[in-house]
DNA sequence: TACGCTCCTTGACATAGAGCAATCCATGTC
DNA sequence: GACATGGATTGCTCTATGTCAAGGAGCGTA
């Protein structure tokens, strides 16, 4: 067994955070099925759930009623920072599919920390990868156009199964064409059309039954598409500049 | 000299930042004016920074050259969290103006938090709340139309102000209309007509000299603004449906 | 098999906001 | 004071995307 200094690799994968919290903590384990909430906004807080399995979406409402998914979560990523603030839940968190989270008490969190310099830093680095996704899709919506913030969503999808070992070559999105369109801000309309013009260019592929379940032929060629809508916008002005 | 316990309110005001770092921290002071980098993206990561003073702007800048404002920071916030993760900065960290920032060794401050959980308490809370912060950015951006998102981008950085006690009756975006833009996912120009629309229905008020210098009336008048793009939005719908 | 439900797709149309270009305004420099 | 420079403003046009409306497709239930 290993005993990693503070001064270890600070790249961390996802699976140290299940493995250190086995061997630190008491937890519960508690399964799910979609729809059910994990926690809902609001709520007084006092446990982080790991996701051991499944996929998670977190919802933010707003005061006058507007809401929106702004975070997707996988297996390894905890569900609950927002709460750490205010000790009060900012957000739902909603289960996509079935799946298992651990909770633990974030009481017991803490204390553990102090005895291991181990774990504190996989929190932390936890929250600061948190904190980039975040960033990363607030650069997509403000730079991206339809077309290809769709494109990205589904890159970012399959590669956050890649980075957990879970098959990419055929991906189901646990989410309709609304909750998609929500998260991307724009209408389940566009998402739609977005994805016919995806799938006219063989950057994914739909399966034989059922609107949700996709082929990703190959990643590169998501990222051509992004490129393409990207250039398409300059296009029309750079080349009569050039 | 009070002690919290773990169980102390978890409801932390951005001065406690200043407070615990100075007590238990070794740190340098770093003065900066306007444009300074606090650190450059892709850089590596060894310390956080404290601002001290002044006014920040987070910069993601992607593979493909896309670059977009991500987050603003005030009095008492950390700048770099998102280092953590990979051990490198995700983004750029500029000053908008003259003030000064104290850079803790990351390490160091790993150190002390194994001595003190309200240190470490702290430090979740400060993570907390950015993490919480971009996601209400995602809301705006994904929810709001334009003119609202700009009224919600004074009222935060009102509040922002506010809640450090600093002047509110008369603020000055260190920014430029096209910052302003990039930052709120939309042209400069219709950041600009927004700011007209804003000044016509005395929501705010420009002052004399600079068009980067205003006034907010009332923060409840910005409300009722966003309501109203809101409402604008829905009453071309709503009352065939009524 | 028929029904009902929810989600998805597709087309026609409307519009918020982007793109472009001309002008204005402040500030700094000589 | 004259000039240059980098925002900021404003009007006009065009387009990406929202909005509305009408099917279609999968799926559970009687």
């Amino acid at each position: 067994m290993h005993t990693p200094s503070i001064h270890s690799n600070p790249a961390r994968g996802w699976r140290d955070n299940l493995t250190l919290v086995q061997q630190l903590l008491p937890f519960t384990r508690r399964a799910v099925r979609a729809g059910d909430a994990i926690y809902d906004g609001g709520a007084a807080f006092s446990h982080l759930h790991l996701v051991n399995s499944g996929q998670f979406k977190t919802v933010n409402v707003t005061a006058d009623g507007r809401g929106q998914v702004v975070g997707l979560h996988f297996r390894g990523d905890w569900l609950g920072f927002d709460g750490i603030a205010e000790g009060r839940h900012a957000c739902d968190a909603i289960a996509l599919d079935t799946g298992e989270v651990w909770a633990v008490a974030y009481a017991d969190l803490l204390a553990a920390c102090m005895q291991s310099p181990e774990l504190t830093r996989l929190l932390h680095a936890a929250m600061s990868r948190q904190i980039g996704r975040g960033s990363d899709c607030l650069v997509a919506l403000g730079t991206l156009p339809a077309d290809a913030r769709v494109a990205d969503f589904i890159k970012d999808w399959a590669q956050s199964l890649a980075e957990r070992d879970l098959r990419t070559d055929q991906i189901t999105l646990h989410m309709s064409r609304a909750e998609i369109g929500n998260y991307l801000g724009m209408t389940l309309e566009t998402v739609s059309r977005a994805l016919r013009r995806l799938a006219q260019c063989g950057a994914i592929r739909f399966d034989e039954k059922g609107r949700r379940d996709l082929t990703i032929p190959s990643l590169a060629a998501l990222d051509i598409f992004i490129r393409g809508a990207l250039d398409q916008d300059s296009a029309v002005r750079l080349p009569v500049a050039a």
